[in-house]
DNA sequence: CGCCCAAATGTTAACGTTGCCATTGTGCAA
DNA sequence: TTGCACAATGGCAACGTTAACATTTGGGCG
């Protein structure tokens, strides 16, 4: 067997099928300007070279990569393989591809994200944001590349999308009051979670709208543990009818924690939780929660970039709401 | 403000420092034979003037990317994510990049994920296999392109690498009869999954070693339902003083199932499950599980192809076994 | 029969980087 | 003074692709 040429170019497609280097190119589009028979003649020297267009020679010369980049400070994180989803479907869909990229997050900034990026061939990136980032305030992106960021908040130079927490607990909040409860206690999370303090901040003014003052809360810390606590704490609290936790794992926990004090869920109080991350684990109850489109907030993001073909970036912010999604949880008092 | 330029190049940044373009190459690349002063002079042009080295020009030049392909069948998918990290972790470490695709299972061959990738920047190409795909046997891999495969199957022209299903299996099993129970009842899961049968011949293989018939098998879909109903199967049967079931949402269904037909876990029936999934979920019982190391399993197939910088590919193949993880869930008999 | 247009194909140059070799400058030993 | 080694820098070419322009060919029409 002779030895591996290092790669097949136009070049080497040409000569075996006798003609010019433009017109391999032109084949390769699938220019109509190619006589089909010519076009056949070079499909079958491909094929015999095995050829396969470089990356590296299309894009020096065309300027772009059809690449987007994704920016993660921790990859492991809820919701995650869901946006990544979302990523690939949409980057498919423009005949993108995804670079996925690990930030450590020392420090935390979106400037060392975006440094980390503009090494590698995209021509926009992604950056999923869990906390805040030390010069969220004053971060430019790099010129030439577009970015969006997924997060709550609003910036001043970067498109920003992801799911609308307030919202979320103003639906859940509404839903036990519509449902005759005079209150709603909450399960909060670690102080540092920018999407849970919203949701901390939408069910203390939903409440207020409503004319409650919010109860005391109970700091939780996202595990089932500290929601068994809370159960168990809020057990012996006569006023306490219907309790929102910050997410599903607290909320189950929070649903053992009661009736481990026997209390009885639905009938004695009502549990809500966030995330429909408990899905198949749970088999004879269907826990009452809000389900996130992450794969959604993914592909808005790849669009933005995406699909921005030429078009001016226009810095754009976006909430997609959650669904609120009836279980065995939640009793009608009224 | 003046127009943004397209891009700064190597040129402009020689105008500006007033030296040729390869002592500007030199700087970036920290050569010792350019002088200190210089180097300092480079350094500011390129500051100035924002430059980035161009990954296409780079590229094309050393004819690598310092990049490698993921392909994945379906993102969501258990274990996904800690392979993720894995993949970003070793890439990091050897200066590599992740690309990351999703290959359409029309039709669900490893040829399809092979030419997807060939039109990207990727030395290499990890694909993670979760059925059998049709051209297993027959899969050749692109010239110049490592591929690995995420799949406990041997194959003969690519590297595999995954958790070892068959050690895990033996590791409950031999666990459970060293605890006095005299048999292990499975709760399996569809049969396409190959890690899943793996298992189940583990479960089979392992009671025979020890002169045990197995006993007949109830076979579940993976949800926490399927193995509620095989609790409450399993619950009338009274040889069964131990179950294994394929995941963790199953084992968890089925303690359910067990428990609301009077059964209590573990004094009457010990369980045990794979995966180490339901974590913080619950929260008054530790279930007795296997943890697989996906991190490792992922940083594997990256070294494989990153670290083998030049050297001749070799097929290897690698199993990893899992942890047991002891919990509440098993009562000793003897 | 000559002219012109369109279709089909070819030629050239450029994208940004860097390996190779050439050139210049400097200090030191013969 | 000459020769030489070595340090610092420059010039050139090539990687593979394709846009822009140039050329050839065949055919229709006056």
């Amino acid at each position: 067997m002779a030895a591996v040429k290092k790669s097949v170019s136009v070049k080497d497609v040409a000569r075996l099928a006798g003609v010019s280097e433009q017109t391999v190119s032109r084949t390769v589009h699938d220019s109509p300007s190619v006589r089909p028979e010519t076009k056949e003649r070079v499909r079958a020297a491909m094929r015999e070279l095995g050829y396969r267009p470089n990356f590296a020679g299309r894009s020096l010369r065309r300027g772009k990569f059809k690449t987007v980049g994704v920016a993660m400070f921790n990859i492991t994180g809820t919701g995650n393989l869901d946006r990544m989803e979302g990523f690939a479907a949409a980057a498919d869909k423009h005949g993108y591809a995804i670079t996925l990229t690990k930030v450590d997050g020392h420090p935390y900034t979106l400037e060392s994200a975006s440094s980390r990026m503009s090494a590698l061939p995209v021509d926009g990136m992604v950056v999923i944001m869990n906390r805040m980032p030390a010069d969220f305030g004053t971060f430019e992106p790099l010129p030439g590349m577009q970015t969006v960021l997924v997060t709550m908040l609003e910036h001043p130079l970067c498109s920003t999308v992801d799911n609308d927490q307030f919202d979320c607990s103003r639906q859940v909040v509404e839903y036990l009051l519509e449902r005759g409860h005079k209150t709603v206690h909450f399960i909060s999370c670690p102080e540092r979670s920018l999407s849970g303090m919203r949701r901390e901040e939408g069910w203390r003014e939903t409440l207020r709208a409503h004319g409650i003052e919010p109860p005391r809360l109970i700091r939780g810390d996202w595990t089932a543990q500290s929601g068994y606590a809370a159960g168990q704490a809020l057990a012996d609290d006569p006023t306490c009818t219907a309790i929102y936790a910050s997410n599903d794992a607290m909320a189950y926990g929070c649903i053992r924690g009661l009736e481990s004090r026997g209390k009885r869920v639905p009938e004695d109080v009502s549990v809500v939780g966030v995330d429909d991350s408990l899905g198949d684990i749970v088999p004879d109850r269907r826990l009452t929660t809000v389900r996130f489109d992450n794969k959604r907030v993914g592909m808005w993001a790849v669009d933005k970039i995406a699909g921005a073909e030429g078009v001016a970036p226009g810095v754009e912010h976006m909430l997609f709401p959650g669904v609120l999604v009836e279980g065995d949880t939640v009793r009608d008092v009224r």
